[in-house]
RNA sequence: GCCCACGUAGCUCAGUAGGUAGAGCACUUCCUUGGUAAGGAAGAGGUUCACCGGUUCGAUCCCGGUCGUGGGCUCCA
């Protein structure tokens, strides 16, 4: 053994001796791409580090490159340390607070009298583009945490102070490039050169530590790439994603509208839009009586006396919309849940009846704050597919699995990819400790029972109990939440729910709120961008348009319709004196799955041609076949369950 | 609710150093009857530029407020 060595372990190529003190950068430097930029930073003992850590024990040590994803969020977070240089730089009043690395780049708080202006970006951008040249190097720094607090009061950054105020450690690390510090457990890229490819991509306001009580402070955000190419790649997948926005498709094919004159959050559904939507409905209906559920419908309007005794009254009043009849004050449904109890309570239960499941498509109304509402994603009025089930706590278990079978059957359906995330207790809420306990055990051992993955949500609960969410991705790659199956153990007690057991004795029965689709609008706008407007055949409102290519074809083109239209097939006839092309084109637009040109020939053998969305070209076929046709491809997609003439 | 930006014909947008508005597409009419992603011509279309106030001789343009939209924050299906 030598003293004055090392013995350090390379990934891929065995383990090698270097002297004591050896930074990282030189150990990386024999290894492949390490001469040049190819590593940015180290995994050394499983920790990540700067390449310009020394090193004096034995360790492993490995490189990490920009193009993976912990590469990225450390390129990511040194772009948000280079930006905050800039911006003191041009705004030497500015106020630092914390700039991390986000899923699809960074952001950075200032606190500043006037907030940046989109020309402000510009500047900052360019400044940015300066110190990037500049190849200024990052500078590791500790200092002990009360001497951190005096450096940084000194330099009158008050947020860095508090951020330290709130740490353990005796010591705090930062960085330095320039004349530019902050506070950073790093690591970073070694010198500003690594930064290649960046662009700032908006300011907002944003709540010093997320609190609206505390003051606003200014973010900007911005996106860091290992190279251009990889940057021009992510803008054009940003500008594919508008193409699939569903606000955008809505209107071009003429789905849904908003009005100013009706007021923000209420959606007008267009024929086209309705029609999507009475699918939806429908196949939901057949499924829940399917599966044993009974379909009831509640009212809207329920007197405040009663949203007092659920609770809803305390914990929900803000999002709730109150009006007075003949002086007697009630409370719009914001939730179905309180006529299922009713109607449960509507006469004595034995544990013969249960486990009672209790459907309804239930249009609720919530007052959501004017600044989060978001297309048809976020909506003041909508539709939810909404079940109650009251079970015997040992049905619990079962029951909730069936629901987690459902969602994962009607998802796949759809062709959805989900993530399921389990949500615990949160601060303002009732019930006891010990039911909390035993309902979130519920629906974990469900979960666990099926071995899904889920991740854990502390304190996100429903106040009455604890939930499983579902969420779904749109276009943007932003997680919705569609499914949810909440346990609640509360408003059964409160609503003196009972049964009769076994025993003769009365029982207390467990209440699921459940979801499948969650709100209809939300799964409409989700549904709209995963498709990209090109509906699947069996939820297209038009699933085929009969075009003629001379008004010879007229009368074929009509009987052709009337025959198809017969058989249950949405088709739309256009007949107009337009060339084929542009009939042909405005179809695709509309994206509809089937065109149907009629010409001489097909009238001669008095079949179709069916062309697809796709441009594919089918053979001839007659009427009566196509129609079968489409509805074998419903029966399908849909496992048997929509095929034609479902309206 | 908070921060910023925005709100001009059905849609996408242009415009005016403040002097009562324009294009393309769509729409209507006419010509064209043409086989797989836009044929041609003419016309109509804005209670005058979201709404309400203010400044001004005069406001779509400047100021204030309201409503709405977008990107975020907080919150949530």
């Amino acid at each position: 053994m030598n003293a004055d060595k090392i013995e350090v372990e390379l990934a891929g190529s065995g383990s090698v001796l270097f002297p004591k003190g050896v930074s990282v950068q030189e150990i990386l430097s024999g290894q492949d791409g390490g001469g040049r930029d190819g590593f940015i930073a180290a995994r050394v003992d499983g920790e990540l580090v700067d390449l310009s850590t020394k090193l004096n024990k034995d360790a492993r040590v490995e490189g990490i490159r920009a193009d993976n994803a912990e590469g990225l969020e450390i390129l990511r977070h040194s772009a948000s340390h280079i930006m905050a240089q800039a911006v003191k730089a041009l705004f030497p009043d500015a106020k630092v607070a914390i700039g991390p690395a986000i899923e699809n780049g960074f952001y950075y708080d200032f606190d500043v009298e006037k907030p940046f202006s989109p020309e402000d970006l510009e500047r900052i951008e360019a400044k940015m583009a300066e110190i990037v040249a500049e190849k200024l190097e990052f500078h590791r720094r500790e200092m002990p945490r009360e001497g951190a607090i005096q450096f940084f009061r000194d330099r009158g950054e008050p947020y860095k102070v508090e951020l330290i105020e709130g740490f353990d450690g005796p010591i705090v690390s930062f960085y330095e490039q320039g004349d530019f510090v902050d506070l950073c457990r790093g690591p970073h890229i070694p010198h500003t050169g690594f930064l290649k490819a960046f662009k700032l991509t908006g300011v907002a306001g944003a709540y010093w530590r997320g609190d609206e009580r505390n003051p606003m402070l200014q973010r900007i955000y911005g996106t860091a790439f290992p190279d251009r190419e990889a940057l021009k790649k992510y803008l054009k997948f940003l500008e594919e994603a508008q193409k699939r926005d569903h606000r955008r498709l809505g209107k071009d094919l003429d789905l849904f509208s908003f009005s100013d004159d009706v007021g923000a959050g209420m959606v007008i559904y267009h024929p086209k839009g309705a029609l999507i939507r009475h699918i939806l409905e429908t196949f939901e209906k057949r499924e829940h009586l399917r599966r044993g559920y009974h379909i009831v419908v509640g009212p809207t309007l329920l007197k405040t006396e009663l949203w007092k005794r659920s609770g809803h009254f305390e914990h929900y009043r803000e999002n709730m919309y109150f009006t007075e009849i003949d002086g007697q004050s009630y409370g719009i449904k914001p939730m179905n849940c309180l006529s299922h109890m009713l109607i449960y309570k509507s006469k004595i239960r034995s544990y013969r009846d249960l486990p009672l499941r209790y459907f309804e498509l239930g249009t609720v109304h919530r007052h959501e704050k004017s600044g989060v509402l978001h297309g048809l994603l976020r909506v003041r009025q909508f539709t939810q597919d909404d079940a109650h089930i009251l079970c015997m706590p040992e049905q619990l278990n079962t029951e909730i699995q069936g629901i987690i079978d459902f969602v994962i059957e009607v998802m796949g359906i759809f062709g959805f990819s989900y993530e399921m995330e389990i949500s615990t207790r949160p601060e303002k809420s009732i019930g006891t400790d010990a039911d909390w306990e035993r309902a979130t055990r519920a629906l974990m051992g469900a979960l666990e029972d099926k071995g899904i993955a889920f991740s854990l949500c502390e304190g996100e609960g429903a106040f009455y109990g604890p939930k499983i969410d579902v969420k779904l991705r749109d276009a943007l790659e932003r997680r919705w939440q569609c499914a949810t199956i909440q346990c609640d153990f509360t408003l059964p007690e409160r609503f003196d729910l009972t049964y009769i057991g076994a025993d003769g004795n009365r029982h207390r029965p467990v209440m699921l709120h459940r979801v499948i689709l969650g709100a209809i609008e939300r799964f409409m706008g989700v549904l709209v961008e995963h498709y990209g407007g090109a509906f699947p055949t069996w939820l297209a409102p038009v699933q085929a348009v009969v075009m003629t290519v001379t008004d010879a074809q007229l009368e074929f083109a009509r009987r052709l319709v009337d025959e198809v239209r017969n058989a249950g097939v949405r088709v739309d006839l256009d007949d107009r004196s337009e060339k084929l092309n542009y009939k042909i084109r405005e179809a695709q637009l509309q994206k509809i799955p089937y065109m149907l040109v009629v010409g001489d020939r097909e009238v001669a053998a008095g079949g179709v041609k069916p062309r697809r969305r796709d441009g594919t070209q089918l053979d001839l076929m007659l009427p009566g076949g196509f129609a079968e046709m489409i509805e074998k491809e419903c029966l399908e997609a849909t496992k048997g369950r929509i095929g034609l003439g479902i309206v």
